[in-house]
RNA sequence: GGGGAGUUGCCCGAGUGGCCAAUGGGAACAGACUGUAAAUCUGUCGGCGAAUGCCUUCGCAGGUUCGAAUCCUGCACUCCCCA
């Protein structure tokens, strides 16, 4: 592959790349390039957002070079400020090490073992002396850190910085320093972060890092940047059902973002299955169907959208549920209060809540709306059946 | 170090002794309409209860009072101005 091919790969979903000149360079230097990616392990899940800059170094991995991965198990004590309007809350050490265990398997998913380094910034960052962090800290000023945004709006909004979040973007630098890493990658709100990255390298007598930026993608709510504390998330765990449902909800203006951050279809593709005249809902099921594959199989992926189009789109009940069975407790002389039902199985946090979807017209057993939010119903009636209990809750009642 | 302002439900934000489970907006959820999209309309939105009702909530801990989110004391946290 020419070094011009092996851009355009590199190229495609990402929003900038500091620079391009000298990525080129180091591409032409024709040895495999260390490539980082800092992961701060403060969540459970890989989401399809954290996925995008993932398969961006699957793609260099496909191209010869190596990944280094740092999972940042001590900067996650102090939690990235990048976009926070807030103090992120400080994970102990036991919260970080169940998140690491739980997210590293995910990444092989994607990623390609083989080429992949990991390494845990806690292993060189928590061997600093005091008088190493002040050293760091001359290095750069008051003013250069609080140019950034985060910083800036929070001051003006008179929300607090707590003195450690400002010492977040030198501990990622010390990261590049540590693996002298050629090419750093990041999501868009990183870009500040890995900056410094850069200077420091210098600082220290090391080539600077490239840096690439790839978009944050924007979550099923179609506003917010996708993240599991926003609960707008698909994660490349969920069940293939879950997968594809919720990414038949993502809002119109997303499929083609998706589409690119997403999955390998050729742009020019997508641009004919949005051409005017074309219904986004096909294109959306494609979409779904591509993630689908990419993380679980064709074959779930063809079954996804059979059961999405019967259960939904024809409306009628689905083929399976997952089943459920009723609390044995919750019977009395054979019948069954349905709101207690609703919520003992979870379909609603409390009988208040139950009652109301009851209420609103949200339940039904197979079909059949029920509406008297204090119905009893006897066992024998709702064994078999399917209750339904708002848009997308279903259960096979057992 | 000195002076001032603030902390209310998922978020923002009213509320200055009983009519407050607490106005309003946003978010969320449900229904209608649809393509499990958007927009729109309607409804719900602390917990328990069939219900008059009961319990928990207005930074934390005490106190005053028949009665406090509202008054007093102490504590914690945040912001602003001055040094």
């Amino acid at each position: 592959m020419t070094i011009d091919e092996q851009l355009a790969v590199l190229r495609r979903g990402t929003t900038e790349i500091i620079s391009e000149d000298d990525l080129r360079k180091k591409l032409a230097s024709g040895k495999p390039l260390r490539v980082k990616l800092g992961v701060d392990p403060t969540a459970a899940h890989v989401t399809l957002g954290w996925a995008v800059v993932l398969r961006k170094l699957r793609d260099f991995q496909r191209l010869g070079h190596t990944a280094c991965l740092v999972i940042g198990d001590f900067t996650a004590m102090i939690g990235d400020p990048s976009g926070k309007s807030k103090t992120r809350k400080q994970l102990t050490r036991e919260e970080v090490q169940a998140n690491v265990d739980a997210v590293s398997e995910q990444f092989y998913k994607i990623l390609d073992p083989a080429k992949t380094e990991i390494s845990y910034n806690k292993d060189w960052l928590g061997k600093m002396t005091f008088e190493d962090v002040i050293r760091l800290c001359a290095r750069t000023t008051v003013a250069r850190i609080m140019e950034r945004d985060d910083f800036t709006k929070r001051w003006e909004a008179h929300q607090p910085i707590a003195m450690h979040e400002i010492m977040y973007p030198l501990c990622q630098g010390m990261d590049s320093v540590e693996l002298n890493s050629d090419v750093e990658l990041g999501g868009n709100d990183q870009k500040f972060n890995n900056l410094v990255g850069r200077t420091l390298m210098e600082q220290y007598g090391q080539e600077a890092q490239v840096v690439m930026l790839c978009p944050l993608l924007v979550g099923t709510d179609g506003k917010e940047k996708m993240s599991q504390s926003l609960g707008n998330y698909v994660s490349i765990v969920d069940t293939p059902r879950d997968m594809f449902g919720k990414t038949m909800s993502i809002p119109d203006a997303l499929i083609a973002n998706w589409f690119e951050l997403c999955t390998d279809v050729p742009m020019d593709e997508v641009a004919e299955m949005l051409a005017d005249g074309k219904n986004p809902r096909d294109a959306k099921v494609r979409l779904a169907k591509e993630i689908v594959a990419l993380y679980h199989s064709v074959e779930a992926a063809d079954e996804e959208e059979r059961y999405f189009v019967e259960t939904f789109s024809k409306r009628v009940q689905p083929v399976e549920a997952e089943s459920a069975e009723i609390p044995a407790d919750l019977v009395v002389d054979g019948v069954v209060p349905l709101a207690n039902l609703i919520s003992a199985l979870g379909l609603a946090k409390s009988n208040g809540v139950a009652r109301d979807l009851i209420k609103q017209g949200g339940v039904s057993l197979d079909g059949v709306k029920h509406d008297d939010p204090f119905a009893k119903l006897p066992v024998a009636d709702l064994q078999g059946k399917i209750l339904k209990v708002g848009k997308h809750q279903f259960r096979q009642l057992v």
